[in-house]
DNA sequence: GCAGCCATGTCGCCTGGACGACAGAAACAA
DNA sequence: TTGTTTCTGTCGTCCAGGCGACATGGCTGC
């Protein structure tokens, strides 16, 4: 499966040599929005790159009748709008602070000029892309070949890997609280089933609720179960 | 909706200075793929990147039990395996030729060179990664949001402005001949779904059967219909 | 010609999961 | 304390669409 959803996407600003650091720091504004903001929605001009320092932000859709998707929740380190950043004009997702949260914001222009002065650059956007890409067919193959119980499990195990933190004893605790709700609405389902399926997965000893985040008590097992 | 589904990805070819297309082109190695061919499998080394030249070859992936999802045909003038090109080691996808196929690979250390002596191409590739990203949330909106035939629709105009040949009454025909089957493919459906679609979409008047091919009666009627 | 193969057109059955409803529990504010 | 909101758990109902089955019609090769 991806193997590459662990790369932390700071490296990308870490990588460049110091001039362009500060080359990006200059030509980049710190923004902050508090909870429940909505920093952009699809139809505004997409032109610029946003990089999230601290909170969380949904990158999500409705639909006309006001059903969501969520994307992926951004949280520090990660970049958002990269994908329109060239050739989209038009933000085609929402992007929602669900936290306080800090936002580099850097102008499509800057960073053009970025990635013209230092090439390397260019081959960790595409690298993030790239990731992105599979990423997002891995969320297709599951809607075509799984049921909302797989894809369910498929989606603790990537939230664990890319964001879980590593008990003693195996078992792995998301670091971030998700509702059944927002676990609905990320993988295609109603909250009713996700309620049903999660409490599938406790009976059946693969994940176990620690106060109100979730563990996966037995990980190996349960990527097993989704053909990993 | 996406607006760069028409973008010509050979501009990425040509827009080079002549010393890197000859760089690319003494770089490269042309192959020639009889049909049912299979270019490469989820596993393989995805150490290319490819140029369709002439012929197609079907994008898609297999599930455990035998289904199977399309993600794109490519024809002439497309890339394919850019998305595994920096970071994936793996291919995760098949890559078929389903035609006669001929096809430019290039390894991904001169790919990876030419882009570091030309930033600008760079830029290109990430406009196109980009536009598959967009494209990949539209599909999986359209499993969230969208009934199959809906999906169905959404297919049809999408294919049209990728490959479609306007006529002179201001209908258009699409270019490629698509079986039920893999239209089904295609939207995450069973061939008699797409049977039934189709057919219902005929008797409204909004598609018409040429010969073998699909011909969109009114494409602005269809693009309204899919909520455009 | 005929046989074989594929694509298409139509059934009927059956199930996963959407949808609505409601109740209990926990968190928070006034 | 009490009201309010948000989250979770559990029902029943209902239908889109998956799946199997089979028939027709066009193509290809023998």
């Amino acid at each position: 499966m991806e193997k590459t959803w662990h790369f932390n996407e700071i490296d990308l600003v870490r990588q460049l040599p110091e001039d362009d650091q500060l080359f990006l720091e200059h030509n980049s504004v710190r923004r902050s929005y508090p909870r429940a903001t909505i920093i952009h929605a699809p139809g505004h001009p997409g032109t610029t790159v946003n990089f999230v320092l601290g909170g969380r932000v949904k990158i999500y859709n409705l639909s006309a009748c006001g059903k969501e998707i969520i994307y992926c929740f951004c949280t520090p380190n990660s970049f958002f709008g990269i994908a329109e950043i060239f050739g989209g004009e038009e933000r085609e997702v929402f992007a929602e602070a669900v936290e306080d949260t800090e936002v580099m914001t850097t102008d499509k222009k800057h960073f053009e000029a970025l990635i013209l002065r230092n090439p390397s650059l260019a081959l960790t956007v595409i690298r993030i892309l790239g990731s992105r890409i599979r990423q997002a067919h891995n969320a297709i193959q599951g809607f075509v070949f799984c049921d909302a119980r797989t894809r369910l499990a498929q989606l603790l195990v990537k939230l664990a890997q890319i964001n879980g933190a590593e008990n003693a004893d195996g078992t792995i605790t998301l670091r971030n609280r998700f509702t059944h709700q927002e676990l609905a609405h990320m993988i295609g389902a109603i909250r009713q089933t996700v309620t049903e399926n999660i409490n599938h997965l406790k009976h059946h000893g693969f994940v176990r609720i620690d106060g109100d985040h979730i563990t996966l008590v037995d990980p190996a097992r349960l990527s097993e179960l989704i053909g990993d």
